[in-house]
DNA sequence: TTGTGTTTTATTGCCTCC
DNA sequence: GGAGGCAATAAAACACAA
């Protein structure tokens, strides 16, 4: 069975090159490629060469691949700096998108445009030892955005609101960690800039974060005016009102819904208690349960060798830390592979590292496990699938509220207990990938699994850019090419089914478009 | 069903760095 | 000079409205 995949594979490989006509990558192919891609934007030619084996292409195509990938980041980011340029002009407030605070991921910025963050700079403040590379730091930043977009449902004047917060966040720190100087003082001032958070990674910004903090003071300012009256500070975001919980409803679920978010999203925590009890178990790559996914993911995988990634060589590499994820992410996967329902998952999670997780990634957590679930569910019949959004929506619903209640106490104990893993940032960042990766046609393809229609929405990257020196990653990524595998989950498109693709270029920014009318007034 | 627009893939040429 | 990357371009695949 096997070789009879592995044979037509081959052919096909061959045929394809016989073949000049095109040939779409299969959804499984994509979704490698873009998580890759999320975590490696300049792949060594080590690692094309992986991944065209594991993938059944060529390197050429792998190449390509990225190089058209990278391309089209660019593209859409220039798209929308152009969009919020225009509206930043007229708003004369927010200037650092198209002031040069953002800059692209490709050739125009290579030589030398990257002045607002010193690669060298962000070594030597500890972002490399806290495991955020640039890249990483400009994907978390620009898959905000993505997740911004992704709900039609939600109030888009919350989302203006908070995607201008993302927007803003000082790069390498998550948006919880800036939650205090985002929130408005009692008296209606705004915070300090310098969040606890930062104080504990153990590093202060500088150099670009610094501008990027100073920046926020202006654009929050403007936000503030911007929103007027429909700014409630305690209460619901901008104009949605919301039913009152009754005290105590969920107390007891909530905190374990936390954790389970937490740990859904992020697999690699250090305190996850799934890692810890698998922390010393595992030897073999975390690509392996990676693409072991993959493979049942598609069926063009299906013969694929997966293993050819687990020799010696690459095993070597391997840190703790990467078994660690590796070793968590199976924990994850399985756990996702025998439950209907994301509330299910991790509900045994406690301790500090609950903390952790639902003061700081909850939101992300919970969107991850629901991504996860769904890529596990997709072919699922079609009311498990249904049960598991409404599920994952009522955890999206309750760990917001457990955010708003304990985001300063978690604030105190996060980044001292355990330290920020990059797996932490490439959750969200992986998460956003995987809804701007997949496209219909992906869709398409689950849906015939699934037995289940579903639309794509295509998701706008945020302008947000990539402010890193991608060479100094690539690079970095040459010393230790497989140093920063990450084993994701598998992406998978969206739970809720997806409103109509939108081209990038009718994806408006949030800011631009719900506030071009009042922005000039407003300012003035 | 068809036409149109968008997205994705492939190719080529040029540029920069080592 | 070679390798890697970007930009431009073409064309296939796809989505969607009429």
């Amino acid at each position: 069975m096997e070789e009879t995949t592995e044979m037509q594979s081959e052919e096909n490989k061959l045929s394809m090159e016989k073949n000049k006509k095109r040939r779409l990558k299969t959804p499984a192919q994509l979704t490698a490629l873009e998580s890759f891609y999320n975590d490696h934007k300049y792949p060594t030619e080590e690692m094309k060469s992986e991944l065209a084996e594991e993938l059944e292409l060529t390197e050429k195509q792998i190449s390509g691949w990225f190089c058209h990938r990278r391309l089209k980041d660019k593209k859409l980011l220039n798209d929308e700096v152009g969009a919020n340029g225009r509206q930043d002009r007229s708003s004369g407030v927010i200037q650092d998108r198209g002031s040069g605070l953002v800059q692209d991921s490709c050739g125009s910025t290579k030589h030398g445009d990257y002045r607002y963050l010193d690669p060298k700079e962000v070594e030597s403040h500890g972002l490399y030892n806290h495991e955020f590379s640039a890249a990483d730091m400009t994907y978390a930043q620009r898959s905000h955005h993505y997740s911004e977009n992704d709900s039609a449902t939600d109030n888009t004047s919350s989302q203006s609101c908070s995607s201008l917060q993302d927007r803003l966040l000082p790069q390498g720190q998550d948006q919880y960690d800036m939650e205090p100087s985002i929130h408005l003082m009692p008296n209606g001032s705004l915070p300090p800039l310098n969040p606890k958070g930062a104080n504990n990674m153990g590093y202060k910004p500088s150099g670009y974060l610094k501008v990027k903090g100073e920046i926020e003071h202006a654009a929050i300012t403007a936000v503030k005016k911007q929103l007027g009256n429909h700014f409630q500070e305690d209460g619901p975001l901008l104009s949605v009102e919301f039913d009152t919980i009754p005290p105590g409803a969920f107390e007891g679920q909530i905190a374990d819904l936390a954790n389970e978010g937490y740990y859904a999203a992020n697999p690699a925590l250090p305190n996850s208690p799934e890692v810890s009890a698998v922390k010393k178990q595992s030897s073999s790559s975390r690509y392996d349960s990676y693409f072991t996914k993959l493979r049942s993911q598609d069926s063009h995988m299906v013969g694929g060798d997966f293993g050819s990634l687990h020799g010696p060589d690459f095993q070597d590499k391997k840190s703790h830390k990467q078994i660690n994820q590796r070793a968590s992410f199976n924990s994850f996967t399985n756990h996702l592979l025998h439950k209907n329902s994301s509330l299910d998952l991790y509900v045994d999670s406690t301790g500090e590292a609950s903390a952790y997780n639902g003061g700081k990634n909850h939101r992300v957590g919970t969107k991850h496990g629901f991504e996860g679930m769904r890529s596990d569910t997709a072919s699922y019949p079609s009311d498990h699938y249904e049960e598991n959004a409404v599920a994952v929506k009522q955890i999206d619903s309750l760990l917001h509220l457990y955010n708003n209640i304990n985001l300063k106490n978690v604030q105190k104990n996060e980044y001292v207990k355990s330290k920020p893993s990059n797996s932490i940032h490439k959750s969200q960042i992986y998460l956003n990938a995987e809804e701007k990766g997949l496209t219909k046609r992906m869709a398409k393809e689950e849906n015939f699994n699934g037995e289940r229609k579903l639309k794509k929405q295509y998701h706008d990257p945020d302008g947000i850019g990539v402010l890193s020196n991608e060479k100094m990653v690539a690079k970095r990524a040459k010393v230790d090419p497989f140093e920063s595998y990450d084993v994701k989950q598998t992406p998978v498109s969206d739970l809720e089914p997806r409103k109509v693709q939108r081209s990038a270029a009718e994806m408006p920014s949030r800011f631009s478009e719900d506030e071009t009318a009042e922005t000039s007034s407003s300012v003035d």
